[in-house]
DNA sequence: TTCTATGCAAACGATTTGCAGGGAG
DNA sequence: CTCCCTGCAAATCGTTTGCATAGAA
């Protein structure tokens, strides 16, 4: 869980503007402010989303911006997207792994342990050499909750 | 090879009509097509791939006809979309359910057993209710080929 | 005939890019 | 001052949709 609370606050949007800066990046209003909805939410933000949260604290940032810095963010390594079944990918600051999972039906994600997937990866590794990033793919199915609402007469 | 197959060849083909066809569906052209461009691939054809390979057997067809025979036939149950991280979504005929895994470097997508994520889909399923698509989306990673070359120029 | 499937083109949502000016270092 | 970053708008890519019509049953 690692929720951190209060404490390391901002060091997690320092922290990233130090890393930018490591790699000769600049610090700018727009990659503050993006950096600062991603800490603020608890996570899975579209880009488009995070476009939109932007605007409200920097109305100068254009989407074409946003992306541009979510790029470098990633690249950089603080920031980690997520690959959804259908629409967008959802971005959110790099804390402990986790694998994402997405109903197919009601579009909810859940969270879950990075865990689940370290035997598979282990699997992928030594029988393919393929080395496994298990959070940057969602796991689609269908939630309890839409599981039990349809399906109940099949066809 | 390509050689349109008399015999149990056409089988899947048919298979499929024949479902259609209980659906209410009707056998057009456009279909046949899509249906033998899926069958004579070995798999993992993006829509766009598809109807080029349809528009060789039927020039008429368009592409967004295409489109709409694949979403006939993922409904029907004969074929099976996967959605790869960042490009288009890959259809085949739905034949021994696999997972699909995809290299984020050179964008190769190797066939992995199903009973891979079995284990994990148990673990959704207990722990979440949630039930999981196995071949609905792909594992993202990097590949062995890749990751060699990858750890050249890192930190 | 009846109703589904198709062709065509335009709409669409998500993301990217070329270019010239602005600001960080 | 220099070079990275940004705003803007247009371009791309993948996919969908409204309509009128061709074609399967």
């Amino acid at each position: 869980m690692t929720t951190d609370g209060q404490s390391t606050n901002e060091s997690a949007v320092q922290g990233a503007l130090s890393k930018l800066k490591a790699v000769g990046g600049r610090v700018t209003s727009a990659r503050i402010a993006v950096l600062s909805v991603l800490e603020a939410s608890s996570g899975h933000l579209s880009a488009d989303a995070i476009a939109t949260a932007v605007q409200v604290l920097q109305p100068a940032v254009h989407r074409a911006t946003v992306y541009r810095t979510l790029e470098s963010l990633v690249e950089v390594g603080v920031v980690s997207h997520t690959h959804l079944g259908h629409g967008a990918a959802v971005y959110h600051l790099i804390a402990e792994e986790h694998i994402h999972s997405q109903c197919q039906r009601c579009g909810r994600i859940v969270d879950l342990d990075a865990g689940l997937l370290a035997a598979a990866g282990r699997v992928l590794l030594s029988e393919h050499g393929f080395v496994l990033d298990p959070s940057h793919s969602a796991l689609l199915g269908t939630c309890a909750a839409c599981a039990a609402t349809a399906t109940v007469t099949a066809t």
